[in-house]
DNA sequence: TCGACAACTTGGAGCGCTCCAACGTCGCTG
DNA sequence: CAGCGACGTTGGAGCGCTCCAAGTTGTCGA
């Protein structure tokens, strides 16, 4: 054994050179499977390596190469499907382009999310992807620096970072125009807060309504994009005496949690009272749910962003911002107010 | 402008140490929050730093240290709530210990599972978290070697892996209890095919039978651990005229697309047949579903298999094998037969 | 047969940090 | 006032790799 081996514990590429009777360089050729090697000697490092169980150690590659080869990830939440279903999105490209994903969840509160933004970047990733934060743009802007940058699900204005949204202006308009279309008058918001996109739904929603006539019914109940803050503004609804004829809730987990505390309450839906998402995560397509929402490509929103990254590290300056359209995905929670 | 800062873009700890007039080894000090430096170098290092904008490098930081204070996780599917889940619970504990998560997920394919796991090896990262591997055990064993590694949701017979598992049996035998209890004797099991804990569920649930002396009546259908296979059963089921009263189903999608199918033949649930699932993912709680289940401790088998890779780190030898007991949660989908 | 030109190889200088032996300094003690 | 720890601080040798300028071969036409 090695003196290499003996010391950390793992074969290095010194180790393989010696045993194959080359250089280290030529092993290191090999590995990054550089053309300029005769077919003679590569098979000869390819064995040797194979037999002393080598593995290249991407630390010190990257440490060497000033390129890690790895995209940064900060995500809200992982357990938020809509999340999960971005950075699915994100990391079937990257693996099919060899990359790797450095994944690190923000959790909920903003102090927690700069920190872990300051140790993401301590890794020196190749880029760096940022998901729905929570911070302010101009703190985004001034951490990442120089970094290669894309922000999913929020606008960020900064020359050097590249945004990937939907138009939530547009998508607040489909759901309340869908439901005018429908003959409905008395629509409710129920707003996601102070989470990532609320406000522009809030603000498109109350347009919306105004463009259609609606202004003096327009309501909005303060909400969250959480189930539980479904449950609560059905609450509130009902205490309130006369329920509204349709509700468009701020995302699918809102829009759920209120479909249930209606039920309950002997409220029929679509029948009393019409209800749409906004989303379109996994669980609006469940059968025994089928809630009519307003899809975002997420898995298209990742791919995107990890597509315009690279652009990026490929040398385009100017800013890019790619707006998706939302659309309307109708399915059993709307209909016609009685 | 240094050298180093004009060559990579970066302030290094060279630089810092040249502005603050002391040595870089100090500098190094400082940074690792040594109590070997005196109060007043402390605070000038860190001004000086804080003026350059200077952020260590993890990488060069690793390659010294040999410890990267990061644990990577190969999950099979981020879409999969059951794996969110468990990698939120990994991941909430990790942030609270200053630990890093590299988590690339595996896919379907075995084949592309090994290169995933190949290049999670590369990293060094200090330890491993397999979740439900696709691979074989004895391919994992040699693969990880020297590495601590825990498998969640599988056994893996090596003496340097720990594991962290439910007692599938148990929790099959808890669900076809529960079932005969409530007076069903025609139950059939829809399993999970290839996937990870289907085997044990299966055979769990024939013996459970057996020993309810219902063996003339164990039946189980081929399936897979999604909504469509789920589909797929209740086709089957039909066609094959009789209906049995109540399904095991081999985790919650696959109930849910089950009863989805069913109902869209005005089979009422649990009226007609009573249906319970496994896993105990959120979507099994969302009230228009309230599937009765058997709840595996998601976040808490993530926080476990953390804690246990911890204890392999600071040198414990001997294998651990963590079992949790799944429980029973009884919903709206299961009732006595008519 | 010789020189020119490919085609391959190689030594060595880093990458930015950690770690350790060694080196001042000091305030004290005897 | 020499001698001695304790405490801070430092130089330098790596960590395992990449990258490049500088060899070393081999081939081929003149």
């Amino acid at each position: 054994m090695s003196v290499n081996s003996r010391r950390t514990g793992y074969v290095t590429m010194d180790d393989v050179a010696r045993e194959a009777g080359v250089s280290r360089a030529l092993v290191s050729l090999v590995m990054r499977r550089s053309d300029k090697v005769s077919p003679h000697r590569r098979e000869l490092v390819l064995a040797t390596a194979q037999r002393l169980g080598y593995r290249p150690n991407a630390i010190a590659r990257h440490l060497a190469s000033h390129t890690t080869n790895t995209v940064g990830i900060l995500l809200n939440d992982l357990h938020n499907p809509f999340f999960a279903e971005i950075a699915n999105g994100i990391e079937q490209y990257a693996s099919d382009l060899g990359y790797r994903l450095l994944i690190i969840t923000g959790g909920r509160r903003q102090q927690r999310e700069r920190a872990m933004l300051e140790a993401l970047l301590e890794y020196r990733t190749d880029g760096l992807i940022l998901v729905s934060p929570r911070l302010s743009g101009t703190e985004v802007a001034a951490d990442v620096a120089s970094l290669p940058c894309v922000v999913i699900g929020r606008r960020v204005r900064s020359s050097h970072i590249d945004c990937v949204m939907t138009d939530e202006a547009l998508g607040s308009r489909t759901a309340v125009q869908h439901l005018v279309e429908l003959g409905h008058e008395r629509i409710v918001h129920i707003d996601g807060g102070q989470g990532a996109g609320a406000g522009p739904r809030r603000s498109g929603y109350r347009r919306a309504m105004e463009s259609a006539g609606l202004a003096r019914t327009a309501m909005v109940v303060p909400g969250e994009f959480t189930e539980d803050a479904g449950v609560s503004a059905a609450e509130r609804l009902l205490a309130a005496g006369e329920l509204p004829t349709a509700v468009f809730a701020a995302n699918d987990l809102v829009a759920i949690g209120l479909i249930d505390r209606l039920a309950q309450h002997g409220i029929r839906i679509p029948d009393d009272v019409s209800v749409i998402g906004y989303d379109n995560t996994f669980v609006a397509a469940l059968n025994p749910i089928r809630l009519t929402t307003i899809d975002q490509p997420r898995h298209e929103m990742g791919r995107e962003a990890l597509a315009l990254l690279l652009e990026r590290m490929n040398g385009r300056e100017e800013r890019a911002i790619r707006l998706h359209e939302p659309t309307l995905v109708v399915r059993s929670t709307t209909a016609a107010p009685r």
